[in-house]
DNA sequence: TTGTACGCGTTATCAT
DNA sequence: ATGATAACGCGTACAA
């Protein structure tokens, strides 16, 4: 047990009685070097298992091959999928990824920005918390020219790239969608309107209803969160009304699932008096014995993009910050709980 | 756009015309410094906007306060929560986590603990993937005296602790579950045994049936995967048989799913004719409108334990690896796919 | 109480 | 083609 101690180039140049910096030039591929020694320091430097510090590397280098991302919760579908995303679209470029959550709490948000920065990431991804309002700890990010990517939710700041939804668009199509399905009277479940997604879809829905010349009746809106127990309830206020809805549109899929829950429970059918759209595509919304249509996010996809706009930044190492706002499409899957002419399914995947 | 480079302590003592000693010092909380001055060194490190350089701390140090977690997949519910857990534990103690995936590929299982000793970091927490069969990496991590924790899936490696399921008697009480509930001729829908989870669930499986005189039936095993499609599958094979099953206990809960929409599409009615078991709790489980039974395996609570038993093993810096293993006692979530006495249901939640 | 000097493991610059 | 040396930013033993 006397190898304690981790084996350095150090240990390798002793051994042949070569510098350290001839080792490290060897091991690093420097062209000046012999082929003799190349090999020859490989082979010793395997047998010694030998293994590069990357911590002294990054000192020396100014970085670090990490980056770090941050969001709400890390064992949610759309965010783990996002992740995974980033993760393999920056892996074959020798990146690492650190992961922390903020819990929805801006206060946590700061706290876990200070952290990464001191680690001396290359890079931060990130998904804003509800409640953050103040753009302090994004501001601190640019000063040290690190670069900063938001993806789905995010805060206006100049100089800060982006990759989200066209919540906007989605909105409006899942209205719409509605609509052509013979539904007027569309209720809609909305998100906290703080954040930028959910006000998107919320405006979204409105401009659908003009268009089509449906009136906007506010006793129709909701706000809700993400539980399902937040659906059930906003049914039980809808039902209160004298003019029940015959559709919601839900900005969250789990709202969504909760609402369809309450109205089987009160009898109604779904999707004959009352069609349901949903918003996430997250699995269950599929699995169920009568699936609920919803919007699809790309996630994963959202993830590598957000990756690849890194990557720009940090190829072209100007001092000054890009920004880039990219924006995906969203894709409504269709599926029965608003298909009322079930023959005309056009996705159920 | 003068303040491009970092501030480092050597600025602030210059600043205050102390040493750069002092300064650490101070911001060290060193009860050697005056009063005063730690003070006046953390306020003009506020202002010029100072943040430690955890990189040369680390180097200095010689540890990181990074773990890496390496898991096949990081955007399955079962790992996204076990790694919730873990940095839920591990965020206090001023720990970062590293993710990475392995894809099920032993060899970038490898890769992957290669990249993060190198980037030195303190402890790696893993799922072994599939396919991993040898343990020559695994035993790198053991030379260079870094903590190892296993998780769900291990293989058996001596001086590395392990936070597990037990497995065996999940297999047992899913089995049991269902012979109570009156089946007879219960299938099982088996993972791959190479993975120690799998076998022992099936071996649990085989000693329900023994203890309960049951005769065990080996065209009642088929293997599947966890795609929903092998699930279906399987009940092609098994219904070609002259005496179908009447219970299916799936390894896995996609399985399950499949196996349950392809009774469904036979006519065959669950629970009533088929009882249905799955395993992992998977959110769908319990949101279809027929809710699947399934075993949990408390995942996040699994990371949280995973993590204490990392910081066991760097309170005591011994030398010397402890091992130590720890099995979770599983819990069966008894739903409708399973319960055909309704009024006996036990939980439902 | 504070300052000086060194080392952590690498890489880059300047010699040779 | 290779060697000597400085530097990255920090913490600490030793000195004062």
């Amino acid at each position: 047990m006397k190898s304690k101690d981790k084996v350095t180039i150090y240990d390798i140049s002793k051994r042949l009685n070569i510098s350290a910096a001839t080792v490290s030039r060897a091991l690093n591929h420097n062209p000046k070097i012999s082929e003799k020694t190349r090999e020859l320091v490989a082979k010793t430097a395997k047998e010694m298992n030998y293994k590069q510090n990357r911590l002294a590397q990054a000192l020396k280098q100014g970085r670090t091959n990490n980056v770090g991302v941050i969001v709400p919760y890390i064992n949610r579908s759309f965010f783990s999928s996002v992740i995974r995303g980033i993760e393999e679209e920056l892996t074959p470029h020798g990146y690492h990824i650190i992961i922390c959550q903020s819990h929805e709490e801006a206060e946590n948000e700061a706290e876990q920005i200070n952290a990464l920065l001191s680690t001396q990431i290359d890079g931060i991804f990130m998904s804003v918390s509800k409640t953050t309002q103040k753009t302090d700890h994004i501001q601190k990010v640019l000063q040290e020219h690190t670069p900063l990517v938001f993806f789905d939710r995010k805060i206006d700041v100049p100089g800060v790239s982006s990759v989200v939804l066209d919540d906007f668009r989605a909105g409006y199509i899942a209205t719409e969608h509605l609509i052509k399905e013979g539904c007027r009277k569309i209720a809609h479940l909305s998100g906290d309107i703080n954040l930028e997604i959910y006000k998107n879809r919320y405006e979204g829905y409105i401009k659908a209803l003009k268009d089509y010349h449906i009136d906007f009746i506010p006793n129709y809106v909701i706000e809700v969160n993400s539980k399902i127990e937040s659906g059930m309830q906003a049914i039980n206020e809808l039902w209160k009304l004298n003019e029940k809805p015959d559709a919601i549109f839900s900005a969250g899929d789990y709202a969504a699932l909760g609402a369809m829950q309450e109205l089987r429970a009160r009898k109604i059918k779904v999707p004959e008096e009352v069609c349901v759209v949903g918003f996430s595509n997250e699995p269950f919304t599929k699995y169920m014995e009568l699936p609920i249509t919803s919007m699809d996010q790309t996630p994963q996809e959202m993830g590598k993009i957000a990756a690849q706009v890194f990557l720009e930044q940090v190829k072209k190492n100007s001092t000054l910050s890009i920004e880039k706002k990219v924006v995906l499409p969203p894709e409504l899957l269709i599926r029965e709980s608003s298909s009322r002419k079930i023959h005309n399914l056009s996705d159920a995947s």
